[in-house]
RNA sequence: GGGGAAGUGGCGGAAUCGGUAGACGCAGACGCCUCAAAAGCGUCCGGGGGUGACUCCGUGUGGGUUCGAGUCCCACCUUCCCCA
């Protein structure tokens, strides 16, 4: 046989698949739950199963996965689990626009997915695999609601929604932008309705102060909750209604600011409204400016649309002052928030300002800013602390203490008492669609809203039922609608909305622990050992929805006695985005890089590598499709110094600190020990810059060519045992060609069951370190030193540089400043 | 409008504690190998000046603190994110 020339790339695709499913049939990746190791919990948000994954997925995954395998690694007992949150509007937009049916929909999409997330190479349990449109995953939905049901948590009222009359359906807010259908291009209108929350509000003060002792979430995600639950401490107060006999209660976080009202300026939808219509004079305009506001969006009313409002010809009386101040309808009072009627104060707050200055209401000072006499005309609304002034018995106080003093003499007037308002609600839970969990109630004639019986459960959700977009599916299902009263047995209609899939993934992570459990929703014993959760891994869109509501979960959860702690996740980290050609990857942006063709032309390994080196995991990071040619030639360079090594290094024992003779040695072995301390660093503080870890892993593979190109360079032993050390470097980065490298070169086991190398003192240490000599600031000699070089033996070398000498020469020495083994300064003028 | 984060070569980025700016990679230039190409290998690669040893400038802009600033402080500009 004539002479082949050797592959110069190794053969990625079969490699990958035999891995990929060796570790499968050997379950390596399944996590014990009575493993005397120690045990960690490390998660990605569990992802819509909406068809396809990209590149940008891959970044996650890839990072998630990284970690894993690090922590797995260092000893610990991994649970690494992943599903679906797989309940949702695309599955129903595809049946009602293309006719499939949402479960096969989902059911494909799912099982293509699944495929893609075992091509990235990813360690998942999948022995824990959940998917919240099954019902053995939505009974448990059923049977929390049903547990906060019985708590008071889960409750039915009639509140303000978007609602679209051709769709005859609810839509969230992000369906209604700018005021209009997303489907249909209907205007929305805000109606009320009659539907589900839960009472997430019982627990604010405990989210809100909850986030204090999460020193591992990332300050801006904690900011942003704080900012959404909105807290806001102040007095709730009453203006009585001249000629009504009635009051309108108004909050304020600044009762100091009380005699400064010129008007109150109340919601559209406020009760009271009704009441003043009947004796207004101007009823008619009225009506004609609260029609106008009724089909607004609260997106419009709160931040696109002017401040106006329609005087009601009705006055109220000052509580304190007496005076009489005209009543207001207005459109940026909400009436959802605190009393849904504000004092209108427009010296004193900004958009009272603006609203006084539109509509010519009088503008009453009664803080003078610190350093002033007298009022002046204002600009601008004056919203910080000063003196009272014109406030009846309070004029001369500090506003701070007057703030106190006025709330109290409210209080003790009996017309007002302090109060704690929240700026967030309820969370809606109902939803008119179909593909959700069926909420378990029933409404008998006789008895009422009744919860279905827990032996009941699950509530199926009907199979095979017409979806045309147009009003609620199981509404119009009689076999689904028909049911019986648990109390009498007599007939009972069934509750037709279903739960936003915000409910699914607020508990998922507690059902990985224990998946198959048909009992109970998972094992409290098991939640014990697992939880919490100690790296979760996901993006920042989820920073105030589902964070808060899984945060809420967990803490309902404790209460019920089923887990012990308050906060479900200990730290939490933020991915950024994957961008290509300046944009987010979006299927409509028709940018989109998938990963089948990706994996199949470069590998796997390649593309997590890239997607790990692209920059730091927060920031947002650029694909580029020549970047990951960079990583192919690492890893086929790898491979050929690797594979050749494989036979010597089979016969070699494994000694991770081989003696080094050769400076050349010497720095191969101190490149792979840094590239040591780069991966543990990174795991270990949270940081996961492994982008800083391949750099280092770059480095050793330079070392190595090097090292190998000297004589005999191929059978040096420091040479083949750093090349052995290199693949456990490079394990959870690039599991497939490790592995498979590791087989060839004799490894026991897998080498992801290996222990990390620990990097050695001893050989990180240098022979010799680089001390930079600057005059005045500026370097001008580097001297080769023994480590810990004293000050003085430094300065004297130093004065014998040439380029010293000349910028010292004829001038006095005014400073001297050393830093050990890195520099000296020489000060002189 | 308010709050937050970030601005470093042609590009992605490194510099983790105030101490050699530009590690590592991509792209590019030149060379080797080859009939040729691909792959691979080697050298160079912030800007100005100089044959060269070198030298001056340089981390968005302008100030400041310091022996020393990409890093800390103040103001401004730009971009992105969140809230309104």
């Amino acid at each position: 046989m004539t002479e082949t020339t050797p592959p110069q790339t190794y053969d990625h695709a079969s490699t990958e698949r035999r891995w990929q499913r060796q570790w499968e049939e050997r379950a390596l990746y399944r996590a014990s739950d009575d493993s005397p190791k120690p045990k960690y919990y490390t998660l990605e948000m569990l992802p819509y199963p909406s068809g396809d994954l990209h590149v940008g997925h891959a970044k996650n995954y890839t990072l998630g996965d990284a970690v894993a395998r690090m922590m797995r690694m260092q000893g610990y007992n991994v649970v690494h689990p992943m599903g679906w949150d797989a309940f949702g509007l695309p599955a129903e937009n595809a049946a009602i626009q293309r006719g499939i049916d949402p479960s096969q929909w989902t059911h494909q999409n799912i099982a293509n997915m699944e495929r893609q997330l075992r091509l990235l190479g990813t360690s998942y349990d999948w022995s824990r695999e959940i998917a919240s449109c099954e019902p053995e995953y939505y009974r448990w939905n059923q049977w929390f609601f049903l547990k906060m049901y019985e708590r008071g948590l889960a409750y039915k009222r009639e509140a303000p929604v978007n609602w679209c009359p051709k769709d005859q359906t609810v839509l969230a807010n992000e369906q209604a932008e700018g005021g209009v259908c997303w489907r249909c291009g209907s205007p929305v209108e805000r109606r009320n309705l009659s539907q589900w929350f839960l009472k997430i509000t019982a627990y604010a003060d405990e989210l809100l102060n909850g986030l204090d002792d999460l020193p591992g979430w990332p300050e801006r995600i904690k900011t942003m909750q704080r900012n959404w639950i909105g807290r806001s401490q102040g007095v709730t107060f009453s203006f009585e209604i001249e000629r009504l006999g009635q009051h309108i209660r108004v909050f304020t976080t600044r009762p100091d600011t009380t005699f400064g009202v010129t008007f109150l300026a109340i919601a559209a939808e406020h009760p009271v409204v009704a009441k003043l219509l009947e004796i207004s004079k101007r009823s008619g305009e009225i009506e004609r400016f609260i029609q106008g506001v009724k089909n607004k969006s609260e997106l419009e009313r709160t931040s696109l649309m002017e401040k106006d409002g329609v005087f009601t010809g009705i006055y109220a009386v000052n509580p304190l002052s007496h005076e009489r101040v005209p009543i207001w309808v207005t459109n940026y009072v909400l009436a959802e928030y605190g009393t849904g009627a504000v004092m209108g104060v427009p010296a004193h707050d900004e958009r009272d300002f603006e609203f006084a200055r539109k509509h010519a209401l009088p503008i009453v000072q009664v803080i003078l800013p610190p350093g002033t006499t007298e009022p002046e005309t204002l600009h601008e609304a004056y919203v910080s602390e000063g003196r009272m002034i014109a406030s009846g018995d309070f004029t001369g106080m500090a506003s701070k203490r007057g703030l106190r003093a006025v709330g109290d003499r409210l209080t003790q007037l009996g017309v007002g008492e302090w109060t704690v308002n929240y700026r967030f609600r309820d969370w809606l839970l109902s939803r008119q669609r179909y593909w959700g969990t069926p909420i378990p109630i029933v409404y008998c004639e006789t008895h009422g809203e009744q919860p279905v019986p827990y032996a009941e459960l699950p509530v199926l959700l009907p199979t095979n039922i017409p979806i045309t977009g147009e009003g609620s599916p199981l509404a119009r299902d009689e076999n689904f609608m028909r049911a019986t009263c648990p109390v009498c047995g007599g007939p009972a209609r069934r509750e037709s909305d279903t739960m936003d899939t915000f409910m699914d993934s607020s508990w998922y992570f507690l059902r990985y622990l224990d998946p198959h459990n048909d009992r109970e929703p998972f094992s409290t014993a098991l939640a014990q050992h697992w939880m919490p959760v100690d790296q979760y891994i996901g993006g920042a869109e989820h920073a105030v929805l589902h964070l808060l509501y899984a945060r809420f979960f967990y803490r309902v959860c404790r209460d019920m006695g089923l887990v012990e702690g308050d906060e479900p996740f200990t730290r939490l980290f933020n991915q950024g985005t994957l961008i290509y050609g300046g944009e987010k990857m979006s299927k409509s942006r028709g940018n989109v890089v998938g990963i089948d063709a990706t994996v199949e032309q470069h590998g796997v390994d390649a593309m997590r590598l890239f997607l790990l080196a692209a920059g730091p995991p927060e920031d947002v990071t650029d694909w580029t499709d020549t970047g990951i040619q960079g990583r192919v030639r690492f890893l086929n360079r790898l491979w050929r110094l690797a594979d050749a090594a494989a036979p010597r290094l089979r016969e070699l024992p494994v000694d991770p600190l081989p003696a080094t003779a050769t400076p050349q040695e010497k720095s191969l072995l101190r490149a792979l020990h840094l590239a040591y301390k780069s991966a543990l660093d990174e795991a270990n503080t949270r940081r996961f810059h492994f982008n800083t870890t391949i750099a280092r892993l770059d480095e050793v593979l330079n070392a190595l060519t090097e090292l190998s190109r000297t004589p005999g360079g191929e059978k040096n032993v420091v040479y083949l045992q750093a090349l052995r050390g290199t693949l456990l470097a490079l394990a959870p980065f690039a599991p497939h060609i490790a592995e498979e490298l590791w087989e060839r070169m004799g490894g026991e086991e897998s080498i992801h069951l290996q222990t990390f190398p620990q990097p050695n003192a001893g050989v990180l240490a240098l022979d010799e370190v680089t001390v930079v000599v600057q005059v005045n600031g500026k370097v001008r000699a580097r001297l080769q030193v023994p480590p810990r070089t004293g000050e003085e033996d430094v300065a004297a070398l130093a004065l014998q540089e040439p380029a010293v000498q000349t910028q010292i020469d004829g001038k006095t020495l005014r400073k001297r400043v050393y830093v050990p083994d890195k520099l000296l300064n020489l000060v002189v003028s």
